[in-house]
DNA sequence: GCCAACGTTGGC
DNA sequence: GCCAACGTTGGC
């Protein structure tokens, strides 16, 4: 038995919302599009039950919106292959695909989103990697102690 | 819309 | 292997 990993996953929500994980079939969707190697390598590690922060990004305001969980391990990302798609990577071939992506399944959204300039202000999170400055990553673990934490502002 | 910070590419 | 140039992210 692996215990639990946590994570966060940023989203922009004109691009896909958390509404938009509530309305999916059976409230799951494939998070295609990572293209940076790094967020890769994470989903990589990932197991199915893994909790997941929804953030979202470009958003007014920036901020932690809900909960998600991981329901697949990482597979290969089809639009990596597919010429229409804005993330077709043409130098990705089938035979050894160079990007992967998860399932991940909604599970709930906060009553009201942790924005980004409170969390800033809290000294138990000043460590998360959300708030490292130029911190850019798409896809990022959280310490089960910032995952605690987390949940009880949300729940405050 | 601006721009700082970051990741990637490619010439050398 | 260095690093300038470029493209992208994402807060503001």
């Amino acid at each position: 038995m692996v215990s639990k990993k946590y994570w966060l996953m940023k989203s922009e929500p004109s691009t896909f919302s958390i509404n938009d994980l509530t309305r999916s079939p059976r409230q799951t969707t494939c998070w295609d599009g990572v293209r940076n190697y790094q967020a890769r390598n994470f989903m990589r590690t990932m197991m199915v039950g893994d909790q997941v922060l929804f953030y979202h990004s470009n958003a007014d305001p920036p901020a932690i919106v809900g909960i998600a969980e991981v329901v697949t391990t990482a597979y290969p990302d089809s639009t990596q292959f597919d010429k229409k798609d804005k993330h077709y990577d043409p130098d990705s071939k089938p035979f050894a695909p160079r990007w992967d992506m998860v399932d991940i399944k909604y599970v709930r959204a906060f009553p009201k989103p942790l924005a980004l300039d409170n969390l800033r202000r809290d000294s138990t999170l000043k460590s998360m990697v959300l708030l490292k400055k130029g911190s850019r990553l798409s896809v990022q673990p959280v310490t089960s102690e910032e995952w605690k934490h987390i949940l009880r502002l949300a729940e405050g």
